[in-house]
DNA sequence: TCCTTTTTTGCAACATCGTTGCATTTATCA
DNA sequence: TGATAAATGCAACGATGTTGCAAAAAAGGA
């Protein structure tokens, strides 16, 4: 079935309010994984706390993710289906584009197996890439999009 | 030849100061990678505007590199020798304990090689494993150090 | 529709992190 | 031991993130 923001917020028992409608409105239809300050300047009405709350409330839920993109600035995205209050399967690559700004969950591209030096365990990693995303390989795109 | 903080200092042309000194002592006797925040607890005279300003130094002159742990919260560690002002070469993973906090280098683990989907262009990475590390394996410590 | 219950919001207040401008101090070297 | 350039220390500011608490709003049943 596919996601709309209600069906999401009905299946996770979190009420249907309107900046939650509205990060899963704007999740869903970018591709790109946002920041809060993101989010932020996109929203309605918005305040900064309540948007907080709700990344946390949304993450704790299996909805959104937290991506690291290697720019010490937390960016969140939609999860799969599979995640939910209990875990969250999200390991996949993500790329962050120097050039437009935007970060993408590489969906298709899974953690690498890594062979560690002897002694270490290791429970979750994050791969983190960087460089030109396929809309700024050619000339035109030049500026950093606010979303 | 050994690295001492005075021939860092020396050899990128920067003057010996009392932080400068500190800083590159710290990070030559522990093996790990630490934050502002640790560097700071651990300097005997410390003022945080200047240890911003000494790293942003070192990171420029190709003494620190900067690693990406999982955290959001940047950590610093020392460059192998080859890296200079002109270009950082620290293409090695970094490994995250959950138990202790301490950030470690894993020089041997080289960034893997992924199959990118087509379109993008990939110039850097930056992988960061996460769990426990040889010290955190076996019961007995617990708490996490402060440096 | 209206009332009750529970969740969620909005605001104040606060903590941490990081940056810039500028006057003062200090390291270096002649 | 000065002169000079580099580095520091401080004030001031902006961005980010958290908590407590009273007010508002969503949900569901009467
Ligand atoms: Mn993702
Ligand atoms: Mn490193
Ligand atoms: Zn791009
Ligand atoms: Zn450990």
């Amino acid at each position: 079935m596919k996601q709309t923001p209600t069906s999401i917020l009905t299946n996770s028992n979190l009420r249907k309010t309107p900046i939650r409608l509205q990060v899963l409105q704007l999740l869903l239809r970018e591709e790109t994984a946002l920041s809060s300050q993101q989010l932020e300047s996109n929203l309605h009405k918005p305040d900064r706390i309540t948007l907080y709350r709700t990344l946390r409330t949304f993450e704790q839920k299996g909805i959104v993710h937290q991506v690291v993109d290697g720019t010490n600035n937390p960016k969140y995205a939609l999860c799969l289906n599979a995640c939910n209050e209990h875990q969250h399967l999200d390991q996949h690559a993500h790329f962050h584009c120097v050039q437009c700004g935007k970060t993408i969950c590489l969906t298709e591209v899974s953690q690498p197996s890594i062979h560690t030096p002897a002694g270490f365990v290791v429970q979750s990693s994050h791969l983190a890439l960087q460089g030109f995303c396929p809309d700024c390989i050619f000339k035109g795109k030049k500026k950093k999009s606010t979303l």
